[in-house]
DNA sequence: TCTGTGACCGCTG
DNA sequence: ACAGCGGCCACAG
């Protein structure tokens, strides 16, 4: 069937390929993702994954904003869904404090 | 700390 | 091909 697959730009693909690229337990940021991929805004790389159709198996959950601080999820900078964000990724080894910000600065991930 | 503005890019119409 | 809109941001005031 022609799904959400086909509505899937080039430009999303490699957001969410660059996704997969981050280590279990790491975080990246919006601003290093858009370096990767060689786009010079942060904001585009969250339209992106905002669009995400294969949420939650892209692990859009993995960045966060350049200030260490939590950022948004499913569209929301607020409410549920971050909370649920802070929980998937303390799951995962990346704790974050009571105002949504990294504890642990190490946990962050940079591509070579 | 918080609010407002800026700048950039991709997406849809 | 063109133009307008919106964004899980960044930075300055």
């Amino acid at each position: 069937m022609a799904g959400d697959a086909d509505r899937v730009t080039d430009f999303q693909r490699r957001v969410y390929a660059a996704l997969e690229r981050i280590p279990l337990g790491k975080v990246t940021t919006y601003r290093e993702l858009a370096r990767e991929l060689g786009c010079g805004s942060a904001q585009a790389i969250g339209q992106a994954l905002k669009r995400n159709p294969y949420a939650p198996d892209v692990p859009c959950h993995r960045v966060i904003r350049t200030d260490l601080s939590i950022g948004g999820y499913s569209g929301q900078t607020e409410g549920a869904k971050i909370e649920k964000k802070i929980r998937l990724l303390g799951e995962e080894g990346v704790p974050f404090d009571d105002s949504g910000r990294l504890v642990d600065p190490s946990c962050l991930f940079f591509y070579a």
